[in-house]
DNA sequence: TATTGTTATACTCTATAACTATA
DNA sequence: TATAGTTATAGAGTATAACAATA
């Protein structure tokens, strides 16, 4: 007859457990990953966040911009502009402004910077190897498009929930 | 004939995508998610880690031990420390000295702890239906499912690789 | 002598805002 | 006036080592 039942049980939260937590499956998933990676990036003296700017240039068809790098590495403007800034004092990336709009630069990797990722890139397999090897490689490529399918669903959740207005008023 | 044969491409790095890499995908399909947690977690003026911890002693059966605690949050011990003590400050937390080993002691949610997680759980559903809603009930179920044996495998393969000799020397 | 947990330290990232230059 | 990107700043977590207390 209340909305609050607390009365009831104090101590008994009506809330998922945590096991059945997503950000914390997603975590720990991430976290048992990194644990193998994690010494490999030590032992090249790069950070993963780094690291992931590196790679998204390694793998990225032609130079990309800023915001563009901000979005695939999943870090803030600031973080990528201090990277950069980073890798571009150590000959890893070279910077270009984009003629018709000064505003903007594409960066893209030096031979250096190919050369560095040339140079980590084995090491990064054979983790990879071990892990497909372990959970099975048909399982691990469901896994990865499943997770693929999870963002691209729930990113367009946003429009929803940012303008829902659209619905209620046609 | 050389073992370097970058000669042959040098923008080619043999390594698979960016998209394919797993720790990448666990950290969008985080940070996809986590976007509709944040605002919520900011609203209650709590932050990410220390909410993993307030969750995971509300959904503890009984007080944990700070050792314990960092495993489950997947936090360090320093970070567990100092968040811990802030949130006994908070008088969210209460700690108990183990008097069967007066250095460990254990940690559970006061009743305004348990107060304040049971008032922000209820959003935290809604936030969690809306995902279930649009991936599929089953569908995330099934990807928590994986999710979980996932890290039960390959925090396995810990042991094979940290003590190989064990194989070779029967 | 090993273990639990805290404290110390240096580094880095996060998050937001303010700012510069350009469009 | 809006946008791309940088810089400034505050806050917090990460990681490692050193340390205290206890076992």
């Amino acid at each position: 007859m209340t909305d609050d039942d607390t009365s009831i049980a104090d101590t008994s939260i009506a809330m998922r457990s945590f096991d059945a937590s997503l950000p914390m499956a997603l975590l720990r998933a991430r976290e048992a990953t990194m644990q193998y990676f994690r010494p490999l990036l030590a032992d090249h003296g790069i950070t993963e966040q780094k690291w992931r700017v590196l790679r998204a240039l390694a793998a990225a068809p032609e130079p990309i911009e800023v915001s563009r790098l901000a979005e695939i590495t999943a870090l803030l403007p600031p973080s990528v502009s201090r990277i950069v800034a980073r890798l571009n004092d150590d000959g890893m990336i070279e910077r270009k402004v984009v003629p018709a709009d000064t505003r903007r630069s594409t960066l893209e990797l030096t031979a250096e910077g190919r050369r560095f990722v040339g140079h980590v890139a084995p090491h990064s397999e054979v983790v990879y190897e071990q892990i497909e090897a372990s959970f099975g490689k048909t399982r691990l490529a469901a896994l990865l498009a499943e997770l693929h399918d999870f963002v691209e669903i729930t990113d367009k959740i946003d429009a929803d929930v940012e303008s829902p207005a659209e619905e209620s008023s046609p």
